[in-house]
DNA sequence: TTAAATCGTGCACAAACGTGCAATCACCCA
DNA sequence: TGGGTGATTGCACGTTTGTGCACGATTTAA
């Protein structure tokens, strides 16, 4: 017998309380089907799509077409995502890069899309770079023409970069323009967050230490959720996304003063 | 014995949820089929060949005729070709690398011959490996496996690692079994030799932070003196030369208390 | 070489989507 | 009591996205 459980009693409830039977569900079988949704609740379809837009907004589930599913948190291989070359990816990078000037100092954190922005980096504007990870000073190294500084410390293999207290403090030692940190979640609502605690404890630091943040976000990075808090959203200057980042989203964050910058569209 | 759980309900899966299901199925088995999806899911192999197109563009996996694979992970496309070892030097390192025991410490400085070493040492010998240098940082993340320090600090792009003097405060408080300072002239008479100042100084602090210090030379290094002291051959231990060096050249090393290895002969 | 399987592309259609608008309802304050 | 306010909802409209099919090109195997 398999009656689920969750289908009871799911009509004649309040806007407030169908989110929350909404999230239950979602989290107990991984997905939800609009359709399906409106059917149980007895709703429009069009209610349903504006509960997981706003459930979106927290970053509480990730919306696809027909439904919803569970926020990825995706911990493949750092050799593989390296390997995620896409041409969004580096014409999200391209825009990012664009927003560099002239001798200015740069402190970029670990990531993959990060070092996509190192190698678009114009090479004569005579900048300098503070990386706590070892790939995207390579990067900088072979192209040339960039003053390299290296952050030091334990290398997280999974992050690919130094996070630990050694290389806090050696952050809080520097003076940076402008700041990348890394594969974050980013919401209008809550700011910027970070999956793990140390890792999160450094970028952190790296704003600090910047006069401007700059935050380079995919897609699954826009409403997604993580555990720890880096900044609030008032200590983000700049956000770039993907040309088919949610328009509504990029209303958000230019509502709440942060100034976004959307990538070229690309031939895939 | 549980059967793999992404059998069951893989039939109407929302666009995006199947995508996510082919990429677990592609994780596990190492291969899909086209035909095999279209069927699991019920979609035609129209379909399915999208999600596959639509993965590869993001580098998840490599289309072939009939399904897809999992990316091939060639991280040497032509940066580290040119880079790439001659069989000499790959025998000279293969022999230093034949010198670390299971569970040591190592200190590891910059130069091509020592970023030849990091790639002949053991991968399942519990290392780790406190390096300034971005390149063999890169290298063994790459190859797993190994517990990664890095020296931070303002990197000479013409010796590929950091030497100043924050990179030497951090190698005093560190601690190592081996050390392998690079790219030195070594002279049976007046010991170790640096052709840089600043790098000098890091040599010997990398020198003084460890228990032994293996230096392994080139031929063109052998008899060689520069400008800058490193340290008295007394504190050299090992010396690993080419299969050619000169016999009395070895000799002379033998005679001071210093265990000369010689590395195997090559093709060429 | 030939035949079968697979692939890419263009196309049409349906489903899902975003947006603006008007209707409804609860609630508050004059 | 009555009008204003804000939240919520369903609907209409045009747009985007996913899908299957047809057709010709390409690849594979025999």
């Amino acid at each position: 017998m398999v009656k689920s459980p969750s289908v009871v009693m799911d009509s004649n409830a309040l806007p407030e309380e169908r989110q929350q039977r909404i999230l239950e569900r979602l989290r107990a079988e991984g997905r939800v089907v609009a359709a399906e949704l409106a059917l149980a609740f007895e709703v429009s379809e069009d209610s349903i799509r504006r509960d997981l837009r706003e459930l979106a907004a927290h970053g509480l589930c990730k919306r696809v077409y027909g439904g919803a599913l569970l926020p990825t948190v995706t911990l493949t291989p750092l050799k593989q995502r390296r390997n995620e070359h896409s041409a969004r990816k580096q014409a999200l990078a391209r825009k990012a890069a664009s927003l560099v000037q002239v001798g200015q100092t740069l402190l970029i954190d670990a990531g993959s899309t990060n070092a996509a922005i190192a190698a678009e980096l114009p090479r004569d504007a005579r900048l300098t770079v503070i990386t706590n990870a070892p790939h995207i000073a390579q990067v900088l190294l072979d192209r040339e023409g960039f003053d390299v500084l290296l952050i030091g410390g334990r290398i997280d293999t999974t992050i690919g970069g130094a996070t630990g207290s050694q290389a806090v403090d050696q952050v809080r030692r520097v003076r940076a323009d402008l700041c990348f940190p890394g594969a974050c979640a980013i919401d209008a609502a809550h700011g910027l967050w970070g999956f793990d605690s140390e890792e999160s404890l450094f970028k952190r630091a790296m704003i600090e230490a910047s006069d401007e943040t700059i935050v380079v976000a995919t897609d699954d990075k826009l409403g997604a959720v993580a555990a720890h808090q880096v900044a609030e959203l008032a200590r983000v200057q700049h956000l770039v996304v993907e040309h088919s980042a949610d328009k509504s989203t990029r209303a958000a964050f230019t509502a709440r003063g942060v100034a976004v910058h959307r990538a070229e569209a690309t031939a895939d």
